[in-house]
DNA sequence: TGAGGCAATGCAATCGATTGCAGAAAATGC
DNA sequence: GCATTTTCTGCAATCGATTGCATTGCCTCA
């Protein structure tokens, strides 16, 4: 296949129109391969003459050369290639996180593969090998569930790796996520602001980082403004079918007669959609007769209706951060872990209004 | 992979660390390299004595062995892993095709790049060349817009396309579209059944295919009906912002004393968004004093106030129709494009209602 | 003028897997 | 029992770029 010439054949003609390898460009420039490959990188420029510079770099304009990703990533054993783990990019939190990611590693040069690991941890595992095999430089794990051996895996194949959104327990890696704490207290205290003192918590699937953070964080808060909880349910998933689920349990709760609490703080507005979809059936209305927030501020949360009091999370600003902190570890292996919290913000609409007078 | 472990299961124990080449395992089971190669690749077992092909798969998995897709990719050219272009994956309509062919990919053994290109054609050379560097197996192209050279560089670089989402006039390249003029002519059928007469379109960005579809499916139906267009106005993109502007522009049309129409099809969801604002900001109700239709189905419109009346169309399976083209083309380059048009659906809500009696 | 130093370039090995070809071994045919 | 296939395995080249080391040429300075 190289030269299927037969003897007696003219010489083969000049590069194909298809793709120009840097031996063409040093054949085309008279000079070496290797003196190519230094005046072509911008890093090595500097030990090549200015004059055979500009004579490669014309030869490849030329020749219309592209360098291969692969050769030369074989050869370095960096693909340029940063993987970004989902576990489900429909989930509308994602797409401005990895958007935000892709955005600035394709300035770095950086080429980004996204995968759905359907919260399975045997795709991820796979997915991750997969990733390992291309020889991605570094790997983005958004929302790792619980247990995850992804940290191992990455361990295993040296591949840098930064957690978003959500923390894991006890592995030093950095994590680039939302100070959730802070986040339920500000919707708590606007719901004390407004008159509630019968506040319930709807939290998100236990063992999860997020919940654990904003479960105790709704705890404190209340106890900070001296209050009870008036009832706390789990999530079984950050899902609208789980939101249901979970928002029915609160309604049966001990108080037949009267709902036990006048404003819920949800953990997610995912599990929103769902508690909203219950009161719609019970002809109970989100703001009027229960006070609501949710957590995220996803996009078109400002359009449902009623539109969503709840906490902003900078999901471009997550994306941005965990590419950047990625990016230095890749630079330099012995950069110090970080664990970066980003402040959220409250978001105020009107699924939370004063609540009624007690009588 | 078939590994379905339930969450708690006990994990198969990781790999020894390091990094085994096929020449390790060669050594290791006491046979040449090639000869690895050909028993651990499942096309070219066979030319491998069965005991051998033991040997050589224990000695492989003794050493945690994974093949390098660099190398192998430089060898073959082929990198198993194909590029998705979307012009912003914040759009929602996109990341339920991007996840779509994400998984099909997947599950084939491809590895996904994905990239946003801003609907920026210097942007979108640039991310087509980067992934032509990468040796991408075939492209994925969502919504390329008009005048882009996408097909010729792929053309340059040999690379498998296909379109989604949008077609573009004049390229013998593989679609996967919706079918417009049907779904456009339901939304038209729908408000005709409803009593409207004067309807008015909102029509997307000219020189866009879909936007093109739409609105001669809008003159066709509402031809078919006997009726005559009240009001057309384009969009300047597929933006809220974009819908503000023209339904602004469609209100201050010639009757200044009365609506000239008393429903709106417009061309894309993303558009009624700002229709929703602008009619909010009027005092007006979407649904009550004028009809609303969108397209697409786009996720959450049915939360938001009033639910939109749309045209649903199957994101999951344009992504899986246009992965599996691709994969079709690649597998064969000589087979016949296809041009693929996937059948919409009416969702009717409440943003559409019966015309009220003219007096 | 010749030794020493330095800068620019060439040489060749290398990254890890694939594959055409050739040789060895085994199976088959006559 | 020998020639002829048919299998199976090994050899070595190859994909395209990178890089440590060797070489060349030129400049400097004693």
């Amino acid at each position: 296949m190289p030269d299927s010439r037969l003897p007696g054949d003219p010489a083969p003609p000049l590069p194909p129109p298809g793709r120009a390898t840097i031996a063409d460009v040093a054949r085309a420039a008279g000079v070496h391969a290797s003196t190519v490959s230094r005046a072509l990188n911008p890093a090595t420029r500097g030990m090549v003459t200015e004059a055979v510079a500009l004579r490669v770099a014309q030869a490849a304009e030329r020749l219309g050369w592209r360098p291969s990703a692969l050769a030369a990533g074989l050869r370095t054993r960096k693909s340029r290639t940063i993987g970004i783990l989902v576990p489900d990019l429909v989930n509308p939190i994602f797409p401005p996180i990895v958007r935000a990611a892709e955005t600035l590693l394709a300035a770095q040069g950086y080429a980004t593969l996204v995968a759905n690991t359907d919260n399975d941890p045997a795709r991820e595992e796979m997915l991750i090998s997969r990733m390992a095999e291309h020889l991605v430089d570094g790997l983005m794990l958004a929302s790792a569930a619980e247990g995850t051996r992804a940290i191992e895996l990455c361990a295993r194949w040296s591949i840098p790796a930064v957690l978003i959104n959500r923390r894991l327990p006890g592995v030093a890696t950095s994590a680039v996520t939302n100070d959730d704490r802070h986040g339920i207290g500000l919707a708590v205290g606007h719901l004390v602001a407004l008159g509630h003192r019968r506040i319930a918590h709807l939290a998100g699937p236990p063992g999860v980082s997020t919940a654990i953070d904003r479960r105790e964080g709704f705890f404190e808060a209340l106890r900070a403004a001296g209050l009870e909880p008036a009832a706390v349910v789990d999530a079984s998933g950050y899902t609208r079918a789980a939101g249901q689920v979970a928002m029915q349990a609160l309604l049966a709760g001990p108080s037949l007669t009267m709902p036990a609490f006048t404003a819920v703080v949800v953990a997610n507005d995912m599990l929103c959609l769902g508690v909203y979809d219950v009161l719609q059936g019970c002809g109970l209305l989100a703001g009027a007769d229960l006070s609501v927030t949710g957590f995220n501020d996803m996009p078109f949360v400002d359009l449902i209706d009623p539109p969503l009091t709840t906490i902003r999370i900078q999901h471009a600003a997550m994306g941005r951060e965990a590419a950047e902190a990625l990016l230095a570890e890749i630079a330099e292996p012995a950069t110090p872990r970080r664990d970066t919290r980003l402040t959220p913000e409250l978001i105020i609409r009107a699924s939370t209004r004063a609540a009624k007078q007690e009588s």
